[in-house]
DNA sequence: AATGCAAATACAAGTGATTTGCATTATAGG
DNA sequence: CCTATAATGCAAATCACTTGTATTTGCATT
C-alpha cells in the first residue's frame, strides 16, 4: 500500500487480517461486525471506502452471488470461479475457467476486445441436498 | 397467460409489448419510462411486481450485468448467454454455453447438485473500442 | 348490460445495501 | 514535534427494490 501512497490505518489492517484469515468470502456487514468484535472503533462507511479503495488497487476482488450483496475476498494469485451453494452459501472453489479456448473464438465472432467475465455456478452443496 | 388464470391488464400488455420491441435488456426504470411514453398510468411498484411475476411463470428471464440494477428479456428458446460493451452497455448473444461438457466434471468434483450458473462476458464492443 | 368478488393497481412508506458531505482526528514526511 | 492532508466517524442521502393498503378493474356469471 505505501508504494502508492496510502497510509495504513488501524481500521485497514483489521479488514486485511480479517480477509486474511477467513476462508470464505465476507460480505460488508460480515467484515463489520469482525471488526468490531476486535474492539476496534469502525465503521461501515469506512469498510465500504476501504474495500472499494482495495478494489481498485487490485487487492480484492468484489463478487457477486446474486443474493444482493457484494462479498469480498483477498485477489489471488490464480484466476478462479466458484460454486455456491443455494441453500447455505457455501463456495467451492473451481480452477477450471470458460473462456480457456473460447475467448479466441468469442474475440472472432463478437469482434469486442474481451476485458473480463464473470461465471458461477449454482446447485444445492452435499449437507444441502 | 390467461391458461394461469392471470388477468390481461392494460399495464401488463405495455410491459410485455415494451420488451417484445426491444432489442436490449431493459431494467425496470427503462421499462417504466417507455411505458410512460406510451401514455399508460403505470406505477413503478406494478412495473416491479409484473416482471417478478413473469419471470416466475417463465416468461421473463432476469439478468444481472453487474452495475447494480437488474435487467429484462423475454425468455427465448434456446438457452444463451452475453458479452455486454462496459461503455454502452450494447450486448451481443453467445450461444455457446461453458456449462456443455463441463457438467459432468463439475458434479463429480464439488459434489453438488448444480441448478444453475452464470455466465457474461465483459469488453468493448467495435464501436467503443 | 349489470353484478360481485378476487386480483391488480396506485400511492406512500419502508427496506437493505451502499454512498456521500463534512467536521474532526490521525498518519507519515520533514 | 509540526504540519499538511488523507482517513475516519457520524448523520443523512441515495438507489434499487419491496410492501401495506385502500381503491379500482377484469372477467365469469347472472
Amino acid at each position: 500500500m505505501k508504494s502508492k501512497g496510502i497510509r495504513m490505518t488501524a481500521q485497514r489492517k483489521v479488514i486485511m487480517e480479517i480477509l486474511k484469515h477467513s476462508d470464505s468470502h465476507l460480505s460488508a456487514d460480515e467484515i463489520y461486525l469482525k471488526a468490531r468484535e476486535r474492539k476496534i472503533n469502525i465503521d461501515f462507511s469506512t469498510v465500504y471506502r476501504n474495500l472499494n479503495m482495495m478494489e481498485e488497487n487490485g487487492l480484492v476482488s468484489k463478487l457477486d452471488f446474486g443474493d444482493g450483496k457484494r462479498r469480498y475476498e483477498l485477489k489471488e494469485k490464480h484466476h478462479h470461479h466458484h460454486i455456491i451453494c443455494v441453500n447455505c452459501r457455501k463456495t467451492y472453489k473451481l480452477k477450471c475457467c470458460p473462456l480457456d479456448g473460447l475467448e479466441e473464438e468469442l474475440r472472432k465472432k463478437s469482434r469486442f476486445k474481451i476485458s473480463g467475465h464473470k461465471f458461477e455456478v449454482y446447485g444445492h452443496c452435499p449437507d444441502c441436498q
